[in-house]
DNA sequence: GTCTATACGATGATAGAC
DNA sequence: GTCTATCATCGTATAGAC
């Protein structure tokens, strides 16, 4: 199937086997949700045999692991540099907090409004937080450890004095408020009764980093602001 | 399988079949989640005809939502009538936003640590705001339209002055927020570094409030506190 | 109206030949 | 490395007993 002549010549391989998989997968994740979609829509779609994906991956879930981080560690790795650029223009100051959440946020807002086949992708992301299994035990040291650990000292740098937990807490409250702003659609036109439109990340962006960081500052440090 | 004695008196009917796949399908769907368990599973639990759970319910889905539903009711009920309380408190100054985020957070918490077969409960509740599918269309009218419809006015009589799209903006991230903790659990400890304890709702509820609190007035008022 | 017995097609996974 | 063949299990549908 591989092999495009039957010359001796080395065929032209336009796509590896594994990667024909990868990129058949995330589309149809992509568009139908996890579950919704078989291993044998995949396997048809990438003109590959279903064993293939049982060769290459050990199962379904692996594979969705596998296309979740293949999207994930080019995010990530722009979150860092993003942070380099901040830390370089703070100095020796503490960093600006809205800063520092941009840089968190902007790589994944850029990803939802990407082009063509990914576009729908995010929403992956957003659900990947609440799903069950061991997923986070196998993704974690290798996809968040490494953000986590610029992070952390990075929001504690933006939040001078503030107590590690309540930073700890306020940075899982972030987590969530925005999964589900990349995992929803419907709710945030229904809550907005119709003014807020769930696809437009440069509207989300500013809204997503003021809330994060009057939240943050709020549980970590002048609680009472009281009106 | 529902006659106990072979009388012509009435048996005690303990459990109806349909309460009995009910109560089964919450436990095990509380344990291992809605994919991992199987209408086979639930049936043996329940020491009823597999079936039945077609017949009472149409399809898995379906009885998914009657779970959902049978806990989410009386829940929101306690919503609206602590919401009741805290509109009568406050007469015809603009309410306290923190008491009214109380009121939508503590009947969750509550059920989150309450008694027995339940216990897990709440982590379905944060899952199903990023499950795909059309539940929403059959669950929102039915059991988040009424809480929406007290709660946003609420929210804008806490915030007087505030723009309604970003109110909007601000209940979006924090039911995010809020369902994040809910169905998450290792990833606080985690982010703490292990110092906090993620089944501790006491602790839990006011750093929730205070987040929340903190945003909303971010988003929609004063956006510059500038540390 | 309730419930049971039984069967159907599709799924994820695996073993073994090439 | 790849493919065919096969497996147990899944959600669902139906016919018929009480």
């Amino acid at each position: 199937m591989n092999q495009a002549f039957d010359t001796d010549e080395a065929p032209i391989r336009v796509t590896e086997t594994k990667d024909r998989i990868l990129d058949s997968a995330e589309k149809l994740f992509s568009e139908h949700g996890f579950a919704a979609t078989s291993l044998r829509q995949i396997t048809t779609e990438a003109a590959v045999n279903l064993a293939a994906v049982n060769y290459h991956f050990q199962s379904k879930e692996s594979l969705i692991l596998a296309v979740l981080l293949r999207k994930l560690e080019p995010i990530n790795q722009r979150r860092l540099e993003l942070l380099d650029e901040v830390e370089a223009e703070a100095g020796d100051d503490p960093l600006s907090l809205e800063a520092v959440l941009g840089a968190f946020l902007l790589p994944v807002l850029e990803a939802k409004d990407s082009r063509v086949q990914l576009c729908n992708f995010p929403r992956l992301m957003g659900r990947m937080y609440t799903e069950p299994g061991d997923w986070m035990l196998r993704i974690f040291p290798q996809a968040f450890a490494p953000v986590l650990a610029r992070f952390q000292p990075a929001f504690r740098r933006a939040m001078p004095g503030a107590e590690i937990e309540e930073i700890g807490w306020g940075m899982h409250f972030s987590i969530g408020a925005m999964a589900h702003y990349l995992a929803g659609g419907a709710l945030l036109k229904t809550v907005t009764m119709g003014m807020a439109d769930p696809s437009d990340t440069a509207a989300a962006l500013p809204r997503l980093v003021a809330y994060m960081a009057g939240g943050l500052r709020a549980i970590t440090g002048q609680k009472e602001i009281s009106q």
